[in-house]
DNA sequence: GTCTATAACAGGATAGAC
DNA sequence: GTCTATCCTGTTATAGAC
């Protein structure tokens, strides 16, 4: 790689950090072409030598967090699977997929074989799938709050936000369908309820996530709990004899 | 009323008429004061006769629908209180009050009345609760959309989205607080339960019923028999002789 | 109050020298 | 590839006649 190529792949990089910062701090939609490539002290003109418009800088940007969200789940896995638990470690495997797709919307190529032996039902798995989709939302937290404003400022009647949801939760869908098939009885169909969970993470997870000073003040295992108690037996709470997640 | 002061009523009327219209076809951040005026068969300079930008005329929007809420909601509350069963009355009543909170923001001057004596672990009134919302909130559909898309664009660490959360999830709040005093067991604290269950409904709102063309074919009943059962006892159902709400 | 016309200002995107 | 300079478009908001 010659020096002129090495230097446009700085500047590049220089971008997609400048646009993290700035999305991070005032938004997707409040920050401007102008912004990024100040703040990445560059020329304007520069930037469409790398990209064709914020959009595409955007999708740029989601696929270099679908890609570092695969090794970090990955390893987390592995760390798992080293573990004597083995139920640990399915569930850790299994919802590293699941969570990932869920907050991300990708990784359909794994969903058939993963699918079949979760257990939603299970505190442990639940609580697992929940705190890697969370923990994902926070490290991405610049590129998950652009996708999202970029969703929501679409045209209401394209049906964007419902589509993304429908993504983002296609392998939880499929760990319910599985369930069901399973004899186990659900709240409803698989797409509602896999989308109802994908819509309380996503929008809670940015409302907490980024409230900066006004910050509600709970801790990533609080919320991971609570969800998980919700989620698992609602607000009837568990069965008498139950041993819950809570 | 004279009737220079009629026809400026009139092009009000007309003018958020067709604001409504719009932010429904388009959404509101993609609608301009000019697509507005124009709508309604006036010119831009109007606008300003009535609206001191797009942001007053939201805030009008808003408080028009919040007076029309309450009046849905008492004529429901009052329709429900001639019935014969006491606790369907009792749950339509206090649900609307929640609803209107929970989908609105607003109604703190009926919370502390309504909080005692409710019971979200009841099938019955956690349905109607829902129910309530989600009508309010497809009957309001152009308004709504355009306060979630308002503030989903502002700057995320300002906590708009977490105070937007908080606020209309107030009386729900209160009931949980309730509930818990009387010594039953909460997923977690009642800010983020409520927070989260109100997360939940307003963005599974806005995807499913703006979907449009795609739209995912649920049925309003279908959702909310899905969002009590998931909230009522979660994914892992119902204990073995509850007699649940699904 | 309503209109026409226009000022004022982003913001996106390109041209051409280096 | 990167820069400087500029064009061009859309949108807000106001001025002033009626």
């Amino acid at each position: 790689m010659g020096v002129r190529k090495a230097r446009a792949a700085e500047t590049e990089a220089a971008l997609k950090d400048a646009a993290r910062r700035l999305f991070a701090e005032r938004g997707y939609l409040n920050t401007k072409i102008g912004d990024i490539t100040a703040a990445a002290g560059r020329a304007t003109g520069s930037f469409y030598d790398h990209f064709a418009g914020k959009e595409e800088l955007l999708q740029a940007l989601r696929a270099d967090m679908e890609a570092q969200a695969d090794i970090e789940i990955a390893t987390a896995a592995h760390a798992a699977a080293t573990d004597a638990d083995h139920a640990a470690a399915h569930a850790a495997d299994h919802a590293a997929d699941h969570a990932v797709g869920q907050a991300v919307g990708r990784a359909a190529n794994h969903a058939a074989d993963h699918a079949a032996g979760h257990d939603l039902t299970d505190p442990a798995q639940l609580r697992e799938h929940l705190a890697v989709a969370w923990h994902v939302f926070r490290d991405h937290l610049p590129v998950m709050v652009a996708l999202m404003q970029s969703s929501m400022a679409a045209p209401p009647r394209s049906g964007d936000l419902w589509r993304r949801l429908e993504d983002e939760t296609g392998i939880l869908r499929d760990h319910l369908e599985d369930l069901r098939e399973r004899g186990h009885p659900l709240p409803g169909d698989p797409r509602l309820v896999a989308a109802a969970m994908g819509a309380m993470l996503s929008t809670l997870g940015y409302a907490v996530l980024t409230a900066g000073e006004h910050r509600p003040g709970f801790s990533d295992e609080e919320v991971v709990d609570t969800l998980t108690a919700l989620l698992l037996h609602g607000l009837a709470g568990p069965p008498p004899g139950a041993a819950a997640g809570a």
